[in-house]
DNA sequence: CTTGGAAAGTCAACATCGCTGACATAATAT
DNA sequence: ATATTATGTCAGCGATGTTGACTTTCCAAG
């Protein structure tokens, strides 16, 4: 019953609360859950090829983002104990895709880094993800586009929000 | 070097084309990966409490959306092997949150149903979702809503968007 | 300079949830 | 009658998450 009240409430808003309906929000799940899967189609097939996963694919991805970034950080930003973040960081350390380096001041920390291998292969996972992305913005327009951003930002825990405003975004 | 091609084009193209840079493309890729573990993280909480993964809470929630669907309909929305599937359905049944009824035009078919039970747990789960959401939408607004559906749906494989356009959506 | 705590790495065990392959059953369709 | 379809099931495996316990390294504070 109390899921009820806010969809009741809804039609007596007027206008502008309209798609706050039950069934409205649930096609947006719906709509998240759907695109979600899309999204990570794609390098999900270019990974079958080699001997990686996804978790793989997200640690390259922030790597990228952040050269030189701390495990600890990189931990942080997805979501995962350390024990299986190492899983991957080891595999990937060992095949030559990321490298290590002892921290510079605080010579326990380790800052990542792609090499040049391991920018490759982060080009041709995020080039497919690119895309669909691409063609999903062009489909919908630039002002679709800011509103899908703001809904998104919106949905995001506060603390990864900042991390997600901290990143570079070109828009500057 | 084939990535840079679209990039580099955008700046020529006017303020219009200015959002497919690359870095506004992986910016976006950010968002959808942040807002997607936040918008998990509310129901898989409360399936800590539950014997129950997340797995269960898909099946609940395509059950609930399309009342006496087929096990094979609902094979195709989850987009997993009907082994991996008939594991979740099993326990459902068994625990008495899902009632598979024989097909009566043809008799191979399973119709599926949420018991009373079975709603219970729907709603709960659907309502800490809906309510992230629901603050989301408050936040960015209704316009921004409306590009945020739209960018989706453009990035889902068509055969899903077709489904995902066949639900209710309480906009008529 | 010793010591406490932080950062990182590692080992073991386990759960969830994908997958493939093989096979059984029942019922429709040809 | 036979082929096909829808479903269910068993066995095994792989990726990725978890907790718990322990070690090593190293900064920093007493």
């Amino acid at each position: 019953m109390s899921d009820i009240g806010s969809s009741g409430g809804a039609k007596q808003g007027g206008e502008s609360l309209l798609f706050l309906t039950d069934e409205q929000l649930r096609k947006g799940i719906e709509a998240m859950f759907f695109a979600y899967r899309a999204f990570t189609s794609d390098p999900d097939r270019i990974l079958e090829n080699y001997e990686y996963g996804r978790a793989h694919h997200r640690a390259i991805h922030f790597i990228n983002r952040q050269p030189g970034l701390t495990v600890n950080t990189l931990l942080t930003l997805l979501g995962v104990t350390k024990q299986s973040l190492n899983r991957v960081l080891r595999s990937l350390v060992e095949d030559g895709l990321v490298e290590a380096r002892v921290g510079k001041t605080d010579k326990r920390e380790r800052n990542l880094y792609l090499t040049q291998k391991g920018a490759m292969l982060e080009r041709e996972l995020s080039e497919a993800q690119r895309s669909r992305m691409r063609a999903a913005y062009r489909a919908a327009g630039p002002s679709a586009v800011a509103g899908f951003r703001q809904v998104l930002e919106a949905m995001m825990d506060p603390e990864l929000r900042k991390f997600y405003n901290a990143m570079k975004d070109g828009a500057a």
